[in-house]
DNA sequence: TGAATATATGCTTACATAGTGATGTAAACA
DNA sequence: TGTTTACATCACTATGTAAGCATATATTCA
């Protein structure tokens, strides 16, 4: 692989790595919506809703759509979701795994 | 999903978004190396590879295994591979995307 | 045990990026 | 046309983190 590809790849990790966008993404499964929605289902202030819209969007991650006063956003590349159900899984795994790993040290065990 | 299960899944993204960390796992997608091969493999400086080993290793997508003065490292978590190649995939639509965009500015067209 | 080899760990510097408040811009409507 | 509404962008600060050098640790072998 090249190394523009890898960092093009790198790149749209990256933009996966925020929880902030995590969430937006999460809000967005269900549909598109206005940044005044998001804003106010995340609880965030707006211009950062927007910088996030943004950073999505320049990935190529969402697309938008202006309609009125409004601009509505939506999930343009479906993959994001199951990258998301991929990792989600993943890590669950990988906490349990520590977990366990935890219970079974002999400082711990000796505790109970 | 909550707080913790996103700072987690944001954190493997984040885990992944390094160029140089994707190029340690394609060469451990050919099985276990040392640290030394991988320093050879990858014109790095030693502790720079180790670090990256370090933070993959953290992250649970590396294991690695002691043989002698050596250390072995091989890929723990296969999902990793797969992310991989999703993101690929799909970064490599969006190029195309952006590249077709660009073809047909008027500005571009006018200048063959 | 002491030297050599393989790897890990501080420490510092430089850079990328998130959050926030102030301000700019574009559409709708009186 | 001026005002309002919805959103984007700018400027700044703070934090995270990668690269590089020096150094510590651990294993092997004489």
């Amino acid at each position: 692989m090249s190394g523009k590809m890898l960092d093009l790849v790198a790149r749209r990790f990256r933009t996966l790595g925020e929880p902030y966008r995590l969430r937006i993404l999460l809000e967005l499964e269900t549909g598109e919506k206005t940044v005044g929605e998001l804003v106010a289902n995340l609880n965030g202030n707006q211009p950062n809703v927007s910088k996030h819209l943004q950073i999505l969007h320049d990935g190529g991650l969402i697309s938008r759509r202006r309609a009125g006063t409004s601009i509505l956003y939506e999930i343009a590349d479906p993959v994001v979701l199951k990258l998301c159900e991929l990792v989600c899984r993943s890590a669950a795994q990988k906490s349990e795994r520590d977990f366990e790993e935890l219970r079974s040290l002999p400082a711990v065990r000796g505790k109970r």
